[in-house]
RNA sequence: GGUGGGGUGUCCGAGUGGUUUAAGGAGCAUCAUUGGAAAUGAUGUGGGCGCAAGUCCGCGCAGGUUCGAAUCCUGUCCCCACCGCCA
C-alpha cells in the first residue's frame, strides 16, 4: 500500500502508473476524495473528542452526555469512510522505477542482456516430459489420476537432482566468500552478508496475507483456501518470509537481513486453463528455493541488483543459457517497483521461458505490515525484496532439455555432480 | 480440545475507574566533557491531522458499559502451565 500522503503529492505520477499498470486511474482520485472528506470529518470529530475530555476532567456530567450523543452520530461515519479509504488504498498500485518499461502487456517487456550460447543438437531435441518418462523421473499420469491435473510424481534421480540443486544453492547462499565475488560485480564494498536459512510456515493467516498484498479480491482465486480454520495455503515462501519482522522496528545496523527459504509453492492456475499443460512447467504445487530481503530505502535497489546477479551467477555455473528482462508496466505485479525476470533456455520448446522472477516492492509490503528500521534518529519503513534462488520445477526441466543426449541420457551439470552423486542420468534402455 | 495465568512503547517493567500528562530502568540517537574512548550529564526516542500553537488516537485485536477505561464486561487471537491427543 502507498501512503496517502505520497499519492497526495505525487498525484499525476501514481496516477501514471496506476493506469501504465493497466489499471483504472480514477482509483487515484476517488482515494484522494475519500481522504479529503475523512480529514474534514477528523477534525469534526476530535473536536467533540476535545470537549469530552475536557466534561470528563470536570466531571460535568450533564454536558458529557450530550457530547457523547454527538459522538455517537459522527464516529461511525469515519470508521466507514476509512474503511472505504483502505480498500482503495489497496487497489492503487505501486509507482515504478525509471528503467521500467512502459508496455500493455508481456510482448512488450525488453530482454536486457543474454549470456550463454544455445546447445547445437545433431538430433531432434526432446522435451522433458518425453525424457522423463522415458528415463522413468518423471509421471504426470499416475498423479493425475490420484491428485489431479498439474500435479507431477517426481522419481528417482529427478529427486537426486532436485536435491542437488538445492545443495548447490544452499552452498552459495552461506558463502560469505562467494557472495562477495557477486556483490563486487554490483558495487565495489556493497554488503555481502550472507543468507540466514528458513523453514517458514505453509500455513498462512488471511489478514497477514492481505498485508502482504498478495491476497485480494483479485488474486484470491489464485490461492488455495482451508476455510474450516481460515487458512491459506501459500504460493511462494516470499508470502510467510516477508511478515517475519510484521510490527518490529528493526536496527539500521542489522541491514540488510536476508533470508531463504525451501518449500513448496501452492497456485491454482485459475486463469491459465489450455496454457503450458504439457510436463511439468506449470504445476499446482511446486518446490521452490526463495530469497527475501530487508534493507534501508537507500539499499533497496542495489539489493535487487544484487539479487539478479546471485541469479545469474547460478544459472552460469549451471551453463544454462539465459535471458534477463525488465518487465515492463502491464507485465509487472502491482507491489512492485521494478521486476526483473531470468528466462531460462528450453530446447525443448525452442523458446526461453521463465525460471526466477526478482521484485522490488520498496515499501509498499513493509508500510502495512509495520516492519520499520531505525536510522539515525529516523523511523522509517524497510524496503523489501524477494526474488528466486531456484524454482526446482522448471530449472530440472532446463537441465533435462539443455543436457540431453541422443539415446535419452542426460548429462549432470559439473556443479552439480558432486551433490548428486553420479555425472549422468541413463536411459533405461 | 479442557482448565488456570498472562499480553503495556525498541526492550524490560509499574500501573485494578478520574494528579497517568503511560512511572521507572535499559538500549538507541544527538549534544557536552575527552587526544580518542569508557564513565558522567543534558535532550530526544509510538502513530494520525495541522505551517504552527495544538489536538486526537495508542496498553494483543474487535466490540460494549461509563460523563470518564490500560483498568470493568463480551467475543477473539497469541504466549505460558497443567490435563487430553499425538509425529
Amino acid at each position: 500500500m502507498l501512503d496517502i500522503k505520497f499519492i497526495r503529492e505525487n498525484k499525476d505520477q501514481v496516477k501514471k502508473a496506476t493506469s501504465d499498470k493497466q489499471l483504472d486511474p480514477s482509483l487515484v482520485e476517488n482515494a484522494l476524495g475519500l481522504d479529503e472528506k475523512r480529514r474534514d470529518l477528523m477534525k469534526e470529530v476530535e473536536g467533540l473528542r476535545t470537549l469530552r475530555n475536557t466534561y470528563a476532567s470536570e466531571k460535568n456530567i450533564e454536558k458529557g452526555k450530550e457530547t457523547k450523543k454527538s459522538l455517537q452520530k459522527i464516529e461511525p461515519k469515519l470508521k466507514e469512510i476509512e474503511k472505504q479509504l483502505l480498500e482503495l488504498l489497496y487497489k492503487i498500485p505501486n509507482v515504478v522505477s525509471e528503467d521500467t518499461p512502459v508496455g500493455k502487456d508481456e510482448s512488450e517487456n525488453k530482454v536486457v542482456r543474454k549470456w550463454g550460447e544455445k546447445p547445437k543438437f545433431d538430433f531432434t531435441p526432446k522435451d522433458h516430459l518425453e525424457l522423463g518418462i522415458a528415463l522413468g523421473i518423471i509421471d504426470t499420469e499416475m498423479a493425475a489420476k490420484v491428485s489431479g491435473a498439474r500435479f507431477n510424481y517426481l522419481k528417482g534421480d529427478a529427486v537426486l537432482l532436485q536435491n542437488a540443486l538445492h545443495q548447490f544453492a544452499l552452498s552459495v547462499l552461506t558463502d560469505e566468500k562467494k557472495l562477495k565475488e557477486i556483490s563486487e560485480s554490483v558495487e565495489k564494498g556493497y554488503s555481502s552478508k550472507p543468507f540466514i536459512p528458513v523453514i517458514p510456515p505453509l500455513f498462512i493467516n488471511p489478514d497477514v496475507y492481505t498485508k502482504m498484498a498478495r491476497l485480494s479480491p483479485e488474486t484470491e482465486i489464485e490461492r488455495y483456501a482451508i476455510p474450516r480454520d481460515n487458512q491459506y495455503l501459500i504460493g511462494s515462501a516470499e508470502h510467510t518470509l516477508g511478515p517475519l519482522h510484521m510490527d518490529q522496528t528493526l536496527n539500521e545496523k542489522q541491514m540488510p537481513l536476508r533470508y531463504f527459504a525451501f518449500t513448496p509453492a501452492f497456485r491454482r492456475e485459475a486463469g491459465s486453463y489450455g496454457k503450458d499443460t504439457r510436463g511439468i512447467l506449470r504445476q499446482h504445487q511446486f518446490d521452490k528455493l526463495e530469497m527475501e530481503s530487508f534493507t534501508t530505502p537507500e539499499n533497496g535497489e542495489k539489493e535487487q541488483n544484487f539479487f539478479v546477479a546471485i541469479q545469474e551467477y547460478l544459472m552460469a555455473e549451471l551453463k544454462i543459457p539465459y535471458q534477463v528482462v525488465a518487465i515492463c508496466t502491464g507485465d509487472i505485479g502491482g507491489p512492485d517497483y521494478r521486476q526483473i525476470d531470468l528466462d531460462s533456455w528450453m530446447p525443448g520448446q525452442d523458446k526461453y521461458r521463465e525460471t526466477h522472477t526478482s521484485d522490488y516492492m520498496t515499501d509498499y509490503q513493509s508500510r502495512r505490515l509495520n516492519s520499520k528500521v531505525k536510522i539515525k534518529d529516523e523511523t522509517e519503513f524497510v524496503h523489501m525484496n524477494d526474488a528466486t534462488a531456484f524454482a526446482m520445477g522448471r530449472t530440472i526441466i532446463a537441465i533435462m532439455e539443455n543436457y540431453q543426449k541422443e539415446d535419452g541420457s542426460i548429462e549432470i551439470p559439473k556443479v552439480l555432480q558432486k551433490w548428486m552423486g553420479k555425472s549422468e542420468i541413463l536411459s533405461k534402455a
